[in-house]
DNA sequence: ATTATAAGACACCGTATGGTGTCGTGTCAA
DNA sequence: TTGACACGACACCATACGGTGTCTTATAAT
């Protein structure tokens, strides 16, 4: 019952690159209508609009129509599920931090203190 | 000429649920061969031997033959370039800082202080 | 009133994806 | 040495995906 409408995984919005390029695009401007973004690409207008349909299932883009055109603004909120999920890795690669958390595993393993 | 041979997008590599799935079993276990893998999915061994193979292309698993099996172990650092690439965006979901840029766009468009 | 623009809806198409099953081979165990 | 196991390499298949083009409708401009 939250206000993320995600009927899709964010993840798989993200891993196009053109769709990585409509969230750059609509962070940079605060709305733009299809016409506008779809310039800005190489593919027709149909295409860029089944690519902002997706991001709009993932609850990473917002539409309203004004007039004639159809006007999309950036809602980056849902990306906090990507952070929070690469953020568990982090600790993975730094080299410090692995031995690190070896340490602490080991410790917890065996607490009598046996290091090898 | 660095470290990471990433053939392939590593948004793309991270999108599948399988995928993610195969990492986290590999940052528990340091060290897993593709059987005890497959044991924990309900697919055959075909299809999760592709998933790391993905994987692999995208620079987050290194494998080796040990005897008959082939264990696979996790490479976390390609991750870096999620964790970079989500940073950027995650001023945007705060609703405290949403409003403070919108004001020094504001500041910036219109010195005069024109606000309607 | 007419014309141009913006975009939704839809049919269509080639290819990538995610799965299957099978065969052959190297390796470990009995 | 025989058999079971782990795996790579294929061939194969259904469906999803990323693109196209066309038609229609609503709106804006002249």
């Amino acid at each position: 019952m939250n206000e993320n409408n995600q009927s899709r995984d964010v993840f798989d919005a993200i891993a196009d690159p053109t769709r990585r390029q409509l969230i750059r695009l609509l962070s940079e401007a605060e709305e733009l209508p299809l016409h506008e973004l779809t310039a800005q690409f190489e593919m027709g207008r149909t295409a860029v609009s089944k690519h902002l349909a997706v991001l709009k299932e993932a609850g990473l883009v917002l539409d309203r129509r004004v007039g004639r055109e159809t006007r999309f603004r950036l809602n980056a909120s849902p990306l906090r599920e990507i952070q929070d999920w690469v953020a568990f890795y982090s600790k993975f690669w730094s080299e410090n931090l692995v031995r690190l958390s070896r340490l602490l595993e080991e410790e917890e393993e065996e607490p009598n203190g046996g290091l090898e």
